[in-house]
This record gives C-alpha cells, sequence and structure tokens, in this order.
DNA sequence: TAATTCTGTGTTTGCGTACACATTTATATG
DNA sequence: CATATAAATGTGTACGCAAACACAGAATTA
C-alpha cells in the first residue's frame, strides 16, 4: 500500500521548507516565484491530498456562521429551521463552529434589511440566509460577493444570487404534485380553489410558481377543472371567516390548495361546518396543520422539510469552509407527500 | 472559555507520564497497582473528554466493514443499497474505513448462510447486513455476539438479534399507508387485491406486516371493501401471464397493492390490456416501475429507500468504531410515497 | 552466574496548520 | 562602503491523541 503524499515529501521534492509549501497552498504570500514555481510543478505532478483530520486538529479555528431568518415566536413555520439548526450545531461544534441568529420580522421588509446588515457587520465566517424579500437581498448577496463571505441559501431561490448554494425545493413541481393529488380518483368534473393567505405577492415570486405548477398539471392533462385564485388576508383579521365562508359555498369546489403553511385556517372552518367533500391540500408539518392532517380535514400536506434544509445549509458552509470541498450549487429536496398515515414515520425520523 | 482537559494535564496531575495514562484509559495493562490508584484517583476528580479528531488522528486505524447484502444483479432493488454504500465509502474512506462485500443469492438460504460465514471469517471490525432469511440469520447473530463484532441490520429486521441499530421502515405502518392511498377518492365499494410476488412467504414475516397493516386500516375505519390475498410465482414461469390475466378479472376490482417491489409485472399487463380502472400501488424505485408509473399504470410507489438505508448502516457503524459515539438502536426511516409528478424530486435529490 | 524474558515507565513520532522567531538575501539610503 | 530596511525563506513548536519504541530494573530460566 502506497503510503498517502505529505507536505514533508513536497517540501522535500521542490527543494523547500514545509512552511513554503504551506504558504503556497494557502495563498498566503511570502513566497518568492522561485520556490513558487517549484512548488506548483510538484503539486502538478503528484495528487496531494490532506490529512483532513491533521488539518482539523492542527488549525484549531472556530467559525462563526451568521443566520439570517425569520422570527420563529412569529410562525410556527420557522421553528423548524431552527431546530434543524441546533441539530446541525451539535454536529459541528466539534469542528469549532458557532452559530449566531439575526431575525428578523417575516411580513416587515426593512426588518430583513435591518438583520442582513447586522449579521454582515459581525463578520462571519458565512452566511445562512432565508431571503423572503427579493428586492432587499440583491444588494445584500453584491455586498457579501464583495467582502467574500460565503452564502448560502435556504427556502426561497434568487437566482441572480450567486450563493455557495440553495438549498429548497422546486415550486413549479410542487404545484405540479399538488394538482395530480387534487385530481386523484375524482370522478366528476368541478373547481378547485388556489388559495395565498397573507402573502404580499407582488414581492414573493416562489407562491406564484406553486400556482403556475397546478394550473399547468391541469392544463397539459386535459383535466375538466376549472380553478380559481383567491388571495386571503391576515387570518387574525375579523373579515378572514366570511371570506372563507364565501369560498367554500362556492358551488361544484371539489378541492382548496393552499400555497402556503395555513391550510389549518380553511382545515378548522371545513371541520366546524362539518363538510368532507372538499378535498384539501396545503403545505408543512406544523402543529396546527397536524391536527386537521388527523381528522381528516387536510388530505395531503406537501413537506417543505424546512428543518432538514437549514440543516443542510449549515452543512454546506460548513463542508465549504472546513474541508474546502466542492458544492453543488443548487440541491433541491424531494417533495415530500404527507399524510395522516405516513405522518408518524415522518416525525420519527431524525436528520442524520 | 475554560480549556479542556489534556491526557498531559492528567499526567501532571497524577505525577506519572502520558503513556501510563494512556494504558490505564484503554485498559492496556503494564500499569503498576500504584499508578493505576493515582490515575483512576484523578480521572474521578475530573471530567476528562478526549478530543476525538486528535484520537482519530492518533490511532492511525483502518477499519473494515463487512457487507452480506443479495447480489445486486439478481434483483436491481439491491442495486441501491450497493451505491448508497459507494456514496457512505467516499464520505468515510478519508477516515480509513473500506468495505468488502460478501454477496448472496436472494432466493437461496444455504448461499445467505456461505455469504454470513465467509464475511464472518474475514473477521471484520463492523458487520452490515440484509438479513432475509430469518432462521439462518439468528446463529450467526450470536456468533457475532460471542465474538463481539458489532453489526448493523438494514431491510429486515430481527427482533431477537441484538445489532447497534435497525434501519429500516415501520412495515404496518407501510401497509396501512397503502390502503390509505388505495382509499382515496373510492366512490363506490369493491375489492383490493394484495398480491405477494415470488415471495417465501412463511420465512419472509416482513411481508405480512404489510399485508397486516394493509387489512387493519380497511377494518378500523370500516371502509366497505372486501379484500383477497394472492401469492403469485416466479415472474419468469409461463403461468405467470394467465394468474395475472384472471386476478384482474376479479368482478368489482378497485386496487392492487403489490407487497414487493414487483408491481411492474401488474404495471406491463394493465398498460398491454389499457385498463386504467384499477390502481395499483407497489414498493421502491426501480426502473420497471418507473416506467410505469411514469406512463399512469402504477399510481403511487412507497419508497423504502434502501439507498438510504445503506448508507445509513455504514454510517452507523462508522460512527461507533471512530467516534465510540452511543447508537440509537432503531432508525425508520420516513415512508415516502411518490407519484409521478414528484418522483424526479426523489431522483435528483442526494444522499447528504 | 549469565542470559533471557517480563514489567513498568517515559519518550518519540505522526499528522497539517499557524504562528513566533531566526536567518539569509536583495534593495535602498546615508 | 557601511548600515538600515524589507522581503524571502527556513526552523521550531503547540495543538491532542494513540501507538510504537526505548530502556531500566526485576524476575525467571539455563
Amino acid at each position: 500500500m502506497n503510503k498517502s503524499i505529505r507536505i514533508k515529501d513536497i517540501a522535500l521534492r521542490a527543494q523547500v521548507s514545509v512552511g513554503t509549501v504551506d504558504r503556497v497552498l494557502h495563498n498566503r504570500g511570502r513566497v518568492s516565484e522561485d520556490a513558487l514555481k517549484k512548488v506548483l510543478a510538484v503539486l502538478e505532478e503528484i495528487d496531494y491530498k490532506p490529512n483532513l483530520i491533521a488539518r482539523t486538529l492542527g488549525s484549531n479555528k472556530s467559525y462563526r456562521i451568521a443566520l439570517v431568518v425569520p422570527d420563529p415566536t412569529q410562525d410556527p413555520y420557522w421553528e423548524a429551521p431552527a431546530e434543524g439548526i441546533s441539530q446541525a450545531e451539535t454536529e459541528w461544534s466539534r469542528y469549532g463552529f458557532r452559530t449566531e441568529q439575526f431575525l428578523f420580522d417575516q411580513y416587515d421588509n426593512r426588518s430583513f434589511e435591518h438583520a442582513a446588515e447586522a449579521a454582515l457587520h459581525s463578520n462571519p465566517d458565512g452566511i445562512l440566509i432565508a431571503p423572503l424579500f427579493y428586492r432587499q437581498s440583491l444588494p445584500f448577496f453584491k455586498q457579501l460577493e464583495q467582502q467574500k463571505i460565503p452564502f448560502a441559501l435556504f427556502n426561497t431561490n434568487i437566482h441572480e444570487a450567486k450563493p455557495l448554494s440553495f438549498i429548497g425545493q422546486d415550486l413549479n413541481k410542487s404545484g405540479r404534485t399538488a394538482a395530480e393529488l387534487m385530481c386523484l380518483g375524482q370522478q366528476e368534473s368541478g373547481t378547485f380553489a388556489i388559495v395565498h393567505i397573507h402573502e404580499d405577492i407582488q414581492n414573493s415570486i416562489h407562491i406564484l410558481e406553486k400556482e403556475k405548477g397546478f394550473i399547468d398539471y391541469l392544463k397539459e392533462r386535459n383535466k375538466d377543472f376549472k380553478t380559481i385564485t383567491i388571495s386571503l388576508s391576515n387570518p387574525n383579521e375579523n373579515s378572514f371567516y366570511n371570506q372563507i365562508a364565501s369560498l367554500c359555498s362556492t358551488p361544484g369546489l371539489k378541492g382548496i390548495f393552499v400555497s402556503t403553511s395555513k391550510a389549518f385556517t380553511i382545515g378548522s372552518y371545513l371541520k366546524e361546518t362539518r363538510q368532507n367533500n372538499i378535498r384539501l391540500i396545503g403545505y408543512d408539518l406544523i402543529p396546527e396543520n397536524l391536527e386537521y392532517l388527523k381528522s381528516g380535514e387536510i388530505t395531503f400536506l406537501i413537506n417543505q422539510n424546512p428543518k432538514r434544509q437549514a440543516f443542510l445549509g449549515i452543512r454546506c458552509l460548513a463542508n465549504h469552509l472546513l474541508f474546502k470541498r466542492e458544492i453543488q450549487s443548487i440541491d433541491l429536496l424531494p417533495l415530500e407527500i404527507i399524510t395522516a398515515e405516513n405522518l408518524q414515520s415522518y416525525l420519527d425520523s431524525e436528520i442524520h
């Protein structure tokens, strides 16, 4: 078995010291042209693979990762990423990784700006961010690029950004899958409603992607269903109940597709009014949704797996910073279909 | 920040050398009673947590993991675990992990015995095994226990075994989920067929678990469906086609649940005869199944994620051997529901 | 009594990084 | 030409552990 090549061996071959080799490997300068050439020549020749264990031991560094994410106390959806982050932290703390949170209000773009700025100001080694606001994100990413701070996106993709990686789902396919599940076993024709709840539609392209996917599927398959699209206001407002009541009395309504994690608001109405002829499909395993999934008002939830998204975001940054690994620039998670029966298997299974 | 305690510190306190401390920590003997006492006293006093990075660096060990799995050239289902294993290998090779395969014929219990024996004989540091044969597995596990070789199970659980971990799915819940999906949107009552294809039912409890789950669900929900159970022979036999034809002509047949990865055999028949009123549900993303999932004969596949199972099996052994981590003894993966629309998202997403 | 084995103990090495520090060489200023 | 200054480069070491190695002294055998 051929021994692996050490820095020492390179130094020997190039007739320089280990210190010089180290400086070349890490582009730290203070190397003459002559020495540089010699070392690079040897490096071309042989395939040097540093011992990663020794590397982490030697570089007794600690890494700070800044998190720019919505406040989980405001919307239960954001509790899951927080969990994923804390799981990732326990896994990576042994390599000196630490995280620092910069929370923002998911309905307030100025709050987002503030959080982003604060994160940048803390001068972290890497940033994990859920860029909910398209416009406010762009200048931020420019700054990150300038300062060469690596960053990863999750939840929402911004195509103009050049992150280390985006971790999320294909939203168009997500809408298509919802449509497919909606059609399953439907005998007669009728109407499907697409409902956006409490979203700034103009500034959130991702929601419209889901809608498009849903409609495209029906068109392609020549399904004999009408679709109507409705945007509902804040669930806390008084008018909300009436808006839902009016929606649910639409003649021939066979199903409702809620584009966000707010399906429970409609589930609650269906339960109250004991309607079971409307198929309800929504997103995400938040406790409110699970209640109605179990009792049958919600038929399917598509899991965006935000916990895993955040976990992988940290992992991606850690792999980059620590192991200098090549990172795939886009990581689309599977579209997980959750029903009353397979729910528990998802809740039980951990992130590995 | 208080510095962590090193072996050096213990040696200093106990007035011995680091070598002696190391011998005490690893019970390697060659330590006088006097020195032992002193070191143990210090160890009681302080909470020593070894630096795992330095440990792996120091012990420049290499680990061999033996794989006892069915031959993937015989059944495409077993290609997926092979992939998972090779992915795990690239991840763990840097820590000196190597794998060695001991393949067996999945329909031949003697071949299994031979593979197991050969694996044992190679004296590996750990074993990952898919114990398809209940009876033949038990004595093997006893031997492993005696020789203190850690092992992990995947795919099939053997409750009497005391593995490091079992990685697989809850088969009862799996059957229940299939039943739930079968019932969705079914308006009239009718018959569901449960089909076992080419399985030694007596020796494979796991298949019966799925059947039980399926039936239990229907009972609990008071669904007005009859179920019939059918065991089909080897798909390569001549009579196979007729058996399927006779099955599919069952009056009032609304759905077929195939308990293995062989749903494609029925999908092929349905396509040929252009029957689209029978809902077909099966297991696993093997190419043959995907063809009929895409073209619509198969409505749902439940993914057992064998790739991930094997991957996690290796990971579990590596964590145990390398980091001495506590391993959870059972790791049930989510019951993944795959449709034509969300299929691609599963194929694209990697194991992380 | 000499030769050998065993036992307890301390020392060294290996691994890559990141420093502090020493030494050499090149360039500039007086 | 001497001295100051800077740049280039080498040396040495800590980091933290495991394991090989060295070596003394005691116990055993020939």
